[in-house]
This record gives C-alpha cells, structure tokens and sequence, in this order.
DNA sequence: TATGAATGAGCGTTCATTCAT
DNA sequence: AATGAATGAACGCTCATTCAT
C-alpha cells in the first residue's frame, strides 16, 4: 500500500475519534466525555484510540485546536465583509458572539484553554491565537492610520486587551443567560452593544 | 456546657473543614479536592465532614462564598480610599488585580461560579454579587451626576458590562501571564493600565 | 419521683421511639428505617434511642411483636362474630387479607419474622403466634367435633399449615396485584375465596 | 483467536462471577453480597465484574433465573416420572420441597422474587414462571377431564393458588424448621403432606 | 495496526453505634 | 437519664490507561 494512502487512512480514522468525540460533548457536555463513548461511537476499539492520541486531554487540546482554527476563519470572513477598521473591530465582536451562539461546544473549547493553564497546550494552538492577534493588530494599526484609533495605544497591546475583554463578556452572555432575560432593561444584544460601544469610544 | 460555647465549637469545626479544603486546593487546585484528603488534613473522620456539610459541593459554595465576601469587602475598602467616582472604578479595577494576585484560589472560586452555571449558587452567593454590582452602580451614577461618565449609559448595563469585561482581564493576566511576561514591550501591569484607560475613555 | 411514674415516663419514650419508628417505615418502607430520622422524629437524642433500644434491630422486633399482637386482636375479634367453625376460619382467613390491605406495614412485619430467620427473635414473639395457632386449633377441634372437619387431621399440624399456606396467599396477593388486577378473569377477591374454597373443601 | 473461543472465554468469566456471588451468598446469605468479595473470590478485578454484569443487582437477577430455571427443570423431571394428574400435582409439591432442601439458596432466590417486587424483573424471569403456570395449568386441565378434578375450579385461578400455597408452606418450613423438630408430634415431612392432602382433597 | 478484556485506585456518601460530657 | 458530636468501615460504581494477542 503506497504510503499515502496509508496517511489517508491514518487521517480518517484520527477524523473518526475527532467527530465521536465531538458529537458526545454536544450531547453530555465538555466534562463528561470518556473514552468508553468515544470508542463505541467511533466503532474503534479502545485500545486504538491511543494510537491516535496518547490520552484523553489529547483529544481535547486536538478538539479546541479545530474550535480555535473556526473561530479565527469566522473572523477572517467577518473582516472581509468590512473596510473600516472600526466596522471590522464590530464585526470581529459580533462574530465572537454569533460563533459562541452557533457553536457553544467550541466557545466553551476556546474558553476552556483560555481560562485554564493547559499544560497540553501546543504551539500549534498558541499559533492560531497569535494569528488572531495579528489579525486584530492589522487592523487597529490600519486605523490608527486612519485616524480612528488613537495612536497612542501599543496595536498588540490593545489587540490582547480586547480579546480579554471579549472572552469575559461572552462568558458573562453565556452565564448570565438567564439573569439577563429575566432583567426587563436588558437583553443580550443590549449589553453587547453597550459593551462594543464603550469599547469603541475608549479606542478613539 | 453552655449553649454558646458549644456554637464556638461547632463554629471552629466548620472552620476547620474549610481551612484543609483550602489548603489542599491552594496545593492541587480547585478540581482534585477529594474528601478523603479534606478528612485527613483536618483531623476529622470522612463522616464528620457530612455532619457539617451536605456533600463536597457544598463546601465548594462555602469557600466561593467567602471568596466572595472577600472580594466585595476589597472593594469597598479601595472606594472609601478615593473621592472621585472615576478614581473608585479604576481603584475597583486594581483591587480586583491585587485580589487576584494575593488570592489567586479565591479568585479562582469566584470566577468559577460566575464561569459555570452551578445550580447550587445559593440566595446569599448572589446577594454578594448582587452588593458588588450595587457598589458599581452607585458610583456610576455618582459620575454621570458629576458629569465624569456619559449619561446616555444604562447605570446597570454599564455595571454588568464593567463586570465582564474585567473578570475577562483577570483571567487573560493570569492564563497568559507567561506569554506576557516573555513579551519584550508587555507587562501584567501595561495590559492592566491599557484596559483601565480604554475603559474609562470609553465611557466618558 | 415515685419509680411509677418514671417507668410510665420511661414507657412515655419507649412508645415515642416505635411510634416514629413506625411513622417513617410507613412512609419509606421497611428497609430505609435509620436511626437519624428516628431521632429526629421523636424528638430525642440518638444516643438516647439507645437507652430504650439496644440496637435498631431490636426497634424492627419491637414493632414486629406489635404487630403480631394486633394480627391476633384482630383474629379474636373475627372469630367473636361468628359461631359455626368454619364461618370462624373463614373469618379468620378474611381477617388475614383486611389486615394486610389496612396495616400493609404490620403484615410486612409480620411477614418480614415469618420469612426471615431473625435471631432477634423472642419468646414474647413467637408466643403470639403461639396464641394465634391456639386460637386456629380450638376452631378445628370444635370443627371436628361438630363433624365439619375431617376428624382424622391432627388440629394442631392443620393450623401450622394453614399458617403457612395462608400467610403465601397473601404474599402473592401483595406482589401480584399488578399482575392480578390486569388479568381479565382474575381479582383479588377471586383468588381469595377460591384459596377459601380449596382449604375449606380440603379439610371436611 | 477464534470467535467461538473468545464467546466461551467471555461465558467462562460470566460463570466464574456468577459461581463466586453464589458461593458467598451461600456462606453469608442473600443480603450481605457485595462486590468487594465478589472481587476477591472470583481473581477478578472489581472493575471487571462490571464488563460482565451492570450491576450488583444484575448478578442477583442472573441468579434468581438460574434458581428460576433449575427449579422448572425440577419441576418438569417430576411431572414426566408420573402418568395421573393427581400424582403429578403432588410431585410437583414434592419436587418444591426437595428443591428447597437441596439447594436454600436457590429457593431463597426464587422465593426474593416472589415477595419482594423487583423492579428488575426481567421478561426472561417471568417467562420462567409462566412456564411453571403453564405446566401446572395443563396439569389441571388434563385433571379435571380425567374427573379426578372439580371441573368447575378454573385452571389459571387454581394453579395461581397452588404456588402462593405452596410458596407459603415451603417459607413455614425452612424459618419453622426448629419449631417443627422440637414438636413431638410434628416433622417436615407430616407438615407437607398434611398440606398436600388437605390441597388434594380440596381441588377434589 | 488493531483489539478489547482487564485493571484498580479512586470517589462521594451513608449510617449504626459509641462515649465524653 | 440524656445528649449529640464523632466515628470509620462499608458500599456500589467509574474510567483512563495498559497490554497480551
């Protein structure tokens, strides 16, 4: 068998593990994924998925590192869409947000390496981030050009100042779900809004 | 006996079960606390800890609760230290960094609840939350009256968003405290700094 | 105190402890009786559960003999209103069934001594069934001597066995009322007097 | 490995579990089985008692089938060594008491059944017992054509009868058997065929 | 490469009984 | 006599990982 079609091969099954995975956190949650699903949903045997991945947190770092790859092409789109740089600033916001609503297995994966110091955490991983980072730094330093942005503030600074900020308000939107439907004032796209606004003033 | 004493002794205990809990997450952190170990390192058999609380989660509560406490009380203390309303915001800001770097577990045990949807976030956890956020509003208006802050700005939208956004810093300083202490021009405190002035500007 | 009045306030707790005893076991079944609740019930300390039981096994026989006793009232009272032998068995049979349809935690009692081979066992105990076969070989002798008994039964063998075999019915009647009730043909009444019928056809 | 030979491996363990939990229960009695010792006795690690069974209670229900199943087959020996229903009806009255004399446990699994309403009561266990409805009921029939039986006794009502009965008297001899070897007048044997005479004439 | 049987430490919780006060 | 805090063995069950085949 040529060696290709050998890593093909290899691909799929390692796809297999990937997507039993996946589909069993959609259903029970990032917490109560075990190997004895995986395995059963994966038709593979116990054994083989660690040929493919030498534990469990394995799969994991693998699972957030596709959320992560997501996220930054939604990004990427999101900014295509605009020319300004502070309408793209909104529109990466929005994508955060419209990401964390269609995927909220994915968001929960990138909060999951964000919030906890993974030891597993692999350059690769910390690659897509930097180049969300540099994607996010080209465009404040754009509108610093521009004249929109306020040119005193450090562009990578800034760049991880706001995906903190982010990260937190998408919690708090996650979380506060309930709180914030009950509250007569407020909404989700309320304070979405309120915090994309007093972010872009603070920038100016 | 008299009765009083007796509550001091029951009070001690209580005490004591939460101080080993504490120990030994500050040791292995907040997800390895196993009762066995909380039995050891209090010197109390297994099935006195159930005398005192009802299962491992709720000494989970307990703990967070007076995370909590604390947290709102390091507030406080840093608003009475200033006079003008933006001056209690960012001071709130920096009390909770130092509450982050001198109590890193406790910080940890608030970000938890507010992270996770615990369904055994008790009425008193959320008046303490709820306290902070009143704490939040009242200066607020304090700045709008003052003419310091937009007045166009839902008091408690504003609190709610200043909330997220800054446990979202929190957490990026202490995730990704490596990757900024490894930058040449970053630094905990320039990030820290960044945020406050991008928030203030932000809501003037 | 005269030593009256403290052994009736002494029978005061005895009776305390049974009657939460019994409450409980009335309320979660036999097996899930524990000494907390009943602790809790009575209004007394568990070790004082102590002082009036030796263990809570000796609660479960104390109730047992209760309810043995008031199998036996029962029985007596049955065979009271009746004058023919037969009628007297026939009632007693009766009894058995409306005894355990109103006190299904009395019969269980019994039952639970009949089944099991309980060391606790008493002489007081077994000293009511004593009574209750007695009270069954009177009616067969006066069966007998009124010539609507096969004389050539030994009476007291006849009561051990339809001890026994009335105390199945019963069983069955328990377990099987589901069973029992969506049977077209079948009712518990039906089985009863057919059981009836059977032994009283057996035993001319 | 051959497909066949792992089946008989995998039937192997399934027989080591059951033989080990029957082994204990006969030293110790039917409740105080627990998985520990189950562990122990079988070489088998705890973990893998539950590759085979899901549960304790699954190993209890396993063996209340096999009890279940032996006894029919008890049963069905009994019935082919005799032409006459009559006689049939008392082998297998008999072939309960031998039954119960030769292996207490099996018939303390049968009897659990009966008088506790498992909820784990398979249709393959109740299959058993329709079965022994079914050969008792046949036998009826065939009794009251031959006339030998009162006709208008119905079959399913009466066989139903005959096993609480008989249940009842088989419990009467094991929990009574002291009592019955200390009557001078009494033995098992007189009990029993007290009981299948009075049933016998009583059907007649 | 693939299997899947086997492992066994680990876990949270219960509860009858004891005993110092 | 009365208390109730304290005990600690016991229990059923889980699950990531290993390894002989």
């Amino acid at each position: 068998m040529p060696k290709e079609k050998q890593t093909t091969k290899k691909q799929e099954k390692y796809t297999l593990i990937l997507d039993a995975a996946e589909t069993l956190m959609k259903k029970k949650g990032l917490y109560s994924l075990n190997m004895d699903e995986v395995s059963y949903f994966s038709n593979l045997a116990k054994g083989t998925l660690y040929l493919y991945f030498r534990s469990k947190e394995e799969i994991l770092a693998a699972l957030a590192l596709k959320a992560r790859i997501l996220l930054l092409a939604h990004f990427e789109k999101a900014v295509l869409n605009e020319n300004q740089p502070i309408q793209q600033l909104k529109a990466i916001i929005h994508a955060n947000y419209t990401f964390l609503k269609n995927n909220p297995l994915y968001y929960e994966l990138v909060s999951f390496y964000e919030i906890n110091d993974r030891e597993t955490e692999t350059e690769e991983m910390s690659a897509v981030i930097l180049r969300i980072t540099e994607l996010v730094i080209g465009i404040i330093k754009n509108g610093q050009l521009a004249g929109e942005i306020d040119s005193r503030i450090d562009p990578s600074i800034l760049s991880f100042t706001m995906w903190g900020m982010t990260v937190g308000i998408m919690q708090l939107l996650k979380v506060k779900a309930a709180t914030i439907s009950n509250h007569p004032n407020l909404s989700e796209n309320i304070v979405l809004d309120n915090y994309i606004k007093v972010f872009l003033d603070g920038i100016k």
